[in-house]
DNA sequence: TCAATCTTTCAATATTTATTGAAACTTTTG
DNA sequence: CAAAAGTTTCAATAAATATTGAAAGATTGA
């Protein structure tokens, strides 16, 4: 296979797998492009590898932004923007268990929180005991997502693996 | 807040979450409704509490029952199947993740495989490093899902998070 | 300042994904 | 064995999500 050919294999693969975990399939798309791209690159060159329009280019190019995957870059005696990813993985997987945890663990560890103060009756014991266990589990996926973002790549999956062989 | 709002609550909240997830809404709210159903129900009590039709009730057990996460249940005097939720939460988290590696991680395991076979030039070096990075974190993810599918919950969580304090 | 260039917004549209419901199929029971 | 009761399938439809593109908004530099 061809190079050219090869990256755009992986935009689809990055967009698919991408899209299987509900994130925008032309966010990851977008992502996976600058992953694989050499030089910074423009809204136009966005537009055309992907053959998407300018609008949609751009709000996932600021969406990659507001993640923390990719970074403006200025190219002298050029007004437009230019993009790049963040190439270090780790980082990567760091930044996206940060935003996730942001945004769907912690709202939901509030919901749990408030869904135990239902009424109080024979019958509610067990619903708040159900609750209570996907709240415990909950919270310590929080506490491991913590630990992800703070751990250093090699401590956090050397020691992990080692442990349970 | 009374005891079938709560669950009514629940089972929209559990729905979002899997939705954010790429988990199928009325899927989640299928689970979240036998989650906190104290016995097993039938297609009909499904229906009837989340306000959907049969043929959607019906293909969301049959997934639910794919995913390991409920199981059928014989009401004797009754021909209609019944279904409960596994309820231990550990074991929930424990099958879900077998079940998005075997979809998810696997398959994309194999397309980065497949994409360092790009012919070989001096531009292709830099892709590949990043596909191998990729791959790199990929694998690690795909280990330790196997440490988590074969460990109890306190030795996981324990050890871990006592680990990096 | 203002014209040129680039970026953002958002209502209209297209695409994808999910849902319905009736017909076909299966199982049980008298 | 046939009717009743329950389950599954799937083409049609609805709903949700994503995309477009043109107009409005910024920014730059002469």
């Amino acid at each position: 296979m061809k190079l050219e050919q090869a990256k755009q294999q992986f935009v689809q693969t990055w967009g698919n797998f991408g899209s299987q975990w509900g994130i925008n399939r032309s966010m990851a798309q977008v992502h996976a492009f600058l992953l694989v791209s050499d030089h910074s690159q423009c809204t136009e060159d966005v537009m055309e590898s992907l053959g998407i329009s300018r609008g949609n280019a751009n709000m996932n190019i600021r969406e990659l932004m507001n993640w923390n995957l990719i970074y403006k870059e200025s190219v002298v005696g050029d007004r437009r923007e230019f993009f790049r990813a963040e190439k270090d993985m780790w980082e990567v997987a760091k930044r996206i268990v940060k935003e996730r945890k942001r945004r769907e663990l912690e709202p939901l560890q509030h919901h749990l929180a408030e869904l135990k103060k239902v009424e109080q009756s024979y019958e509610s014991i067990s619903f708040v005991a159900t609750i209570e266990n996907i709240e415990r589990l909950v919270t310590r996926l929080d506490g491991l997502s913590n630990t992800l973002m703070k751990a250093d790549e090699h401590v956090f999956f050397g020691k992990i693996l080692n442990m349970f062989k």
